[in-house]
DNA sequence: GACATATTGCAAATCATTTGTAATAATAAA
DNA sequence: TTTATTATTACAAATGATTTGCAATATGTC
């Protein structure tokens, strides 16, 4: 009998390089593109998903119609900061206890997770 | 010498008392089921830009890959709880100046806008 | 190395959204 | 009210992102 888990192979490995590469949240396109067409979009896809499932890598999506993805990594909880002219993104920590509990006192629902980002413009492009 | 400006139309009127009728976020998909045909789906597409430019209608992602647009209206800024099962949304609204003002603070991006979504659980699908 | 099966690449399908265009409808001017 | 002007529509087709079916392939186990 055989049983054999999730497999490490090449499309995941260069998947993960690329994600590790940008180390912020990346569109499908843009690993494409890094990875000069090594791997089927598909694959892309398909491993994103798993990596998602898996709580390897975090989706978010910034309203212009594509996902991205950035990896779980040391860097820990976060939101964004989009230029919404030049597309450049700047991690924001915050302390968001208060904020959290708020939410809860207000409202009857179990809170799994949240989604904060800000849309300005960086200081290049003031 | 003819001049015109933005015209009343059928379409318009229409999305606007589908929006009015919903009073939460909603797709596409759902304001051509509420019309049942009535108008064309890019004319809907086509108005929803028209209102989201003229701040009519604000436009917001949930992450399942379609856009949603409800009215900027006496509700005023809020933001939204998501339930992941079945899709129920329940409106937030919250003093949020400490959290701008300490964004504005750490970064040099000129803020213009944010969003805020919670997701989890709601009442009925715990 | 051989087997069992998870995973890939490829092609085609799907879904949301956008766009070009001729026909139509809304409004200003006569 | 009628006419003239042009913004807007419906329709069809195009686009772009993502998903899916499947035969071929690669991975890990024995």
């Amino acid at each position: 009998m055989t049983k054999i888990g999730i497999r490490y192979t090449k499309p995941r490995k260069l998947v993960f390089e690329a994600l590790a590469h940008y180390s912020k949240p990346v569109s499908v396109a843009e690993i494409n593109y890094y990875l000069k067409n090594k791997i089927d979009l598909s694959s892309i896809y398909r491993t994103l998903e798993l990596m998602k499932k898996s709580n390897i890598a975090e989706e978010t999506e910034f309203g212009d119609g594509k996902k991205r993805y950035e990896l779980i990594s040391e860097k820990g909880h976060h939101h964004h900061l989009i230029c919404e002219n030049c597309g450049d993104i700047e991690d924001i920590k915050m302390k968001e206890d208060e904020l959290l509990n708020k939410v809860k006192t207000k409202s009857k629902f179990a809170i799994k997770k949240h989604k904060l980002e800000f849309f300005g413009l960086c200081p290049n492009c003031q």
